[in-house]
DNA sequence: AACCTGACGAAGA
DNA sequence: TTCTTCGCCAGGT
C-alpha cells in the first residue's frame, strides 16, 4: 500500500474524498486542482493502487474525455453501474456529458 | 540511485 | 475521427 509523503498527493485523496455523489471528477482536473496540472498519470496510479485503504469514490473520476476508463468489460460495468446509481447518466460507449456531471469546483481552499 | 508502474492527456498523423 | 507517440509524476521495488 502507499504512503503519502507529498503534498500533492494529499491533495488529491482529499479531493476525491470530496466529490460529490452525483458528480465526477476528471484525472487532469483533480491533478490542477493539487497544483500539478501534468500529474494525472499519479492519479491514476494512486487510484489504482490505493483506493480500498483510503476509501475512495474511486468511480467518480473518469478521463478527460469523459468516459470510463477502466480497463475490464467488468469493471466498466460495474463502474458504470455505481454511478447510474447517483443519477449520473451513462450513453453509449461509457460517455458521460461533462457539462452536467462535471463537479464544478475551482479550488480546494474550502475542503 | 535506477527503473518500473498506472483507470492520463495533448498533439500529430 | 481514430490511433500512436511521447512527456508527465510520485510511490514502489
Amino acid at each position: 500500500m502507499i504512503c503519502i509523503t507529498s503534498d500533492f498527493t494529499r491533495d488529491v485523496i482529499k479531493i476525491i474524498k470530496n466529490i460529490p455523489s452525483g458528480k465526477v471528477l476528471t484525472y487532469g482536473r483533480i491533478a490542477k486542482l493539487a497544483s500539478n496540472p501534468q500529474a494525472a498519470r499519479q492519479v491514476s496510479w494512486l487510484l489504482h493502487s490505493s483506493t480500498k485503504k483510503y476509501n475512495l469514490p474511486w468511480h467518480r473520476v473518469i478521463n478527460s474525455l469523459g468516459k470510463i476508463s477502466m480497463k475490464s468489460f467488468d469493471a466498466r460495468e460495474y463502474q458504470k453501474h455505481l454511478l447510474e446509481k447517483e443519477g449520473v447518466v451513462i450513453r453509449d460507449n461509457y460517455k458521460i456529458d461533462l457539462k452536467e456531471f462535471l463537479w464544478d469546483i475551482e479550488s480546494i481552499e474550502h475542503l
